[in-house]
DNA sequence: TTTTTTGATTACCTAAAGGTAACTGATTAC
DNA sequence: GTAATCAGTTACCTTTAGGTAATCAAAAAA
């Protein structure tokens, strides 16, 4: 008897996991879509997801910026301000994110929905 | 000067995040890869996955059963086995799993690749 | 009868993610 | 001088995810 192999196929999941570490997490996507809808200072970011915290919101436009979802400009003016804005490259995800959206949206129909 | 408005769209992410906690996690898409390439005993899933303990694989395959990805069957033999088989359902993740993928492999050229 | 294999469950522990709150330094308004 | 706003940083604590190892029950093999 031939003896079964198991295809790990791991290599190719190393993508998977990067993208799922990038838009993961509790408030990854949150974030970018405030950052799409133009929202572009620190506290005006804060502001607009209840319950985000300086300390995440920091650590996690750090993130962004290192992979190039947002590009982070310091302003030198009267009170000295810091601009977030989206890449044209951050808008690559939205097709994904689009994605994961409808498959969740079928799948309450799917779980709830039909017995 | 108007009022700046900060919509927020949280329902809209609703079933994202559903998504996420459905293929997120460390092992859930290797056990369903794994059972997707025919791997359909207990035993052999866990030993198809290196590092994957069986505490971990147990709770991950109730709640993939759950969610409808896989059915459990009891077959009374010699030897009680049980089985695990993918559901037509979960193919449609497929589709999201390449998104992620095609995303990630493009992130690595974007943030690598070129300066 | 002891060991092995099957499919798990349980208790305990570690590591990572996230939350809370205080504090810095600069500037502007009171 | 005092308070408030900007953009964060730091230290500490809690919660969750995941890892380790022992154990259970059934049955077959030695």
């Amino acid at each position: 008897m031939k003896k079964k192999e198991h295809k790990e196929c791991l290599s190719a999941l190393v993508p998977v996991r990067d993208t799922l570490d990038i838009i993961g997490g509790k408030w990854k996507i949150l974030i970018l879509i405030s950052i799409w809808e133009g929202n572009k200072h620190f506290r005006e970011i804060e502001r607009s997801i209840p319950k985000l915290s300086t300390k995440v919101l920091s650590k996690e436009l750090k993130e962004m910026e290192e992979n190039k979802l947002i590009v982070r400009t310091i302003i030198n003016g009267f009170p000295v301000r810091t601009e977030y804005t989206p890449t044209e490259y951050s808008k690559t995800l939205q097709k994904v994110i689009k994605e994961l959206q409808g498959w969740g949206i079928n799948h309450r129909k799917e779980i709830f929905g039909k017995g």
